[in-house]
DNA sequence: ATAGAAGTTAGAGTTAACTCTAAGGCAAGA
DNA sequence: TCTTGCCTTAGAGTTAACTCTAACTTCTAT
């Protein structure tokens, strides 16, 4: 029973392939991985708190240069926490604002597959046009009305 | 009065660059744009639906050799609604996937910033261990799970 | 008619994040 | 001891999605 986790075990443990471990180390995300004499990586059960952090902030898209900056103040201890505080909340931010933006795309795709149900029923794509305009689904209007935006640039959407 | 917009009115109105544009006109994204008897492309009225389901797609981070199934599918026209159809629906689900997954990032990042905050106050990032066990705030038992879960594989938190 | 702006293509260069290869070192079991 | 397998590094290769360049053509306005 070994006290340490070579870069397989660890590799195997979180579904991060040793290649991309020894890539994270290389741009400097790794800094707290101790080394044997012989230069092997020995990670400890601590280490897997980080590498938590590096798969949930990876998993929000931010660039490893970013992450970066997360574990340069994670190593440096105590003396970051407030700099790692405010770090975390601005990400949370790019969080929320990330949801928002898929969330309007979703609203664009739910209504596509409306219409595409509507499309469907007519075999038109554009059977609406043919309809008089108090039958006109006001969702059409709506969505067509987003359609302009993004023509005339004015990012109502954003 | 023209009635055609060149690459570079789209790209203005669009906010997708001229460069861009002609490189998912090369990637085959841009099939259903026209072009005079001299090669410049001619964009109509009609192409900015097109392109701004492009855009939505791209927002979403579909690659762009799907949206090509997309786009090739747009061409061929009411044959295709179906098609169309099961497309989005598919995409849908993607988009559900995604928005999930981000709001569990999330949660940790929220939880980042609350545990900070604490640890703030004490000057010292592992101040819980030095609590009786009975003070220890139950957030921080149950993100040390989900670190022990992403250890062991557990994948709980997917 | 001509200057200058904007259009075209082919193709090279860039960046991020891997992903892999080569060449060699160390450790544990038959 | 020897084989096997995992470890190391440096560095090359890959992929996606641009981004830019060069060389040339076309359009527009004086």
């Amino acid at each position: 029973m070994s006290e340490y986790f070579t870069i397989k075990d660890v590799s195997e443990r979180t579904g991060i392939s040793a290649h991309t471990l020894r890539y994270y180390d290389k741009e400097g995300l790794l800094g707290f991985v101790h080394r044997s004499e012989t230069g092997i990586r020995l990670f400890t059960e601590e280490d897997f708190e980080p590498l938590y952090t590096i798969a949930c902030l990876k998993k929000s898209g931010m660039p490893i240069r970013e992450i970066r900056r997360f574990m340069d103040l994670y190593i440096r201890g105590d003396e970051t926490i407030h700099d790692r505080y405010l770090l975390f909340k601005e990400h949370r931010e790019n969080l929320i604002r990330q949801i928002e933006e898929l969330q309007e795309t979703l609203d664009i795709v739910d209504y596509k597959c409306w219409y595409f149900e509507q499309a469907e029923k007519y075999g038109d794509i554009n059977y609406y046009k043919k309809l008089p305009e108090e039958e006109v689904d006001e969702r059409i209007q709506r969505f067509n009305q987003k359609v302009i935006d993004f023509r005339e640039n004015k990012q109502t959407t954003r």
